[in-house]
DNA sequence: AGAATGCGTGAACGCCTGCTCATATATTTG
DNA sequence: CAAATATATGAGCAGGCGTTCACGCATTCT
């Protein structure tokens, strides 16, 4: 493991040096913390949380999800694009609409976890 | 799932009437959807995850946090200003130290469920 | 075939975010 | 008292985000 250097605390110091190494130890990659922020940085758009409500067990077209939002469908289709990339979304092709839902149930938990909290 | 009309186009934009009335008439009011955007925006970042993570279980204190963010003690108190205002971390003084905590387990269940998502 | 429809995407705009720097405040230390 | 320490805060700047506009592609209708 990497050596934290001790100046690079408190002056004060070891207010709980254990504590901050505990943590070094167990905390998640470089990498799966900054996809991990990228997901919630897609959750954090009143637009695409209408998206995610919208889709709550149900698929959708563009067009539908445009209304339901009240922006245009380009701009639906950029947040949708950015949901897939993040594998919040998929959809399926039938004819020329685009019917989408959620990727699976983690966003649902997410949803209604944050709701719960905004609302306590 | 719902019945999705092969027939029926988006002629007037909208395909599935009942369900897109359906949603509108159970979605989530547009003050909590901006409120839930704010909350999750404050987890869409690398260094707020982290102090997330080392704030699971303890409490630390500001330069505690900053040396294991990797960031200036300022950034991390904007941060943490931040993450106060949305209710994430609560903090208490002692003389001249501010040990913070998070604020309820709700945040937990969200970084948890996220990092099973980015993980799967 | 040509026109219309549903969707995707690049460009560009204003706005917001995250960082550093400088400074302020409160508390402890000498 | 003055100096040092721990934290908070305002200003400012580079980079990113959300939207609209314009257009392209594929499919369906006449």
């Amino acid at each position: 493991m990497e050596t934290m250097p001790e100046d690079a605390l408190c002056d004060v110091t070891l207010v709980d040096d254990e504590a901050v190494r505990e943590v070094m130890a167990a905390r998640a990659g470089a990498g799966e913390l900054e996809r991990l922020a990228e997901m919630f940085q897609v959750l954090a758009s009143p637009t695409r949380l209408r998206i995610v409500e919208a889709l709550a067990g149900r698929e959708l077209c563009v067009c539908d999800l445009a209304a339901l939002t009240g922006v245009s469908q380009s701009a639906v289709s950029h947040h949708l694009r950015m949901m897939r990339a993040l594998r919040l979304v998929r959809f399926r092709k039938e004819s020329r609409m685009a019917y989408y839902r959620l990727d699976d149930d983690h966003i649902g938990v997410l949803f209604g976890t944050g709701l719960e909290h905004v609302r306590e």
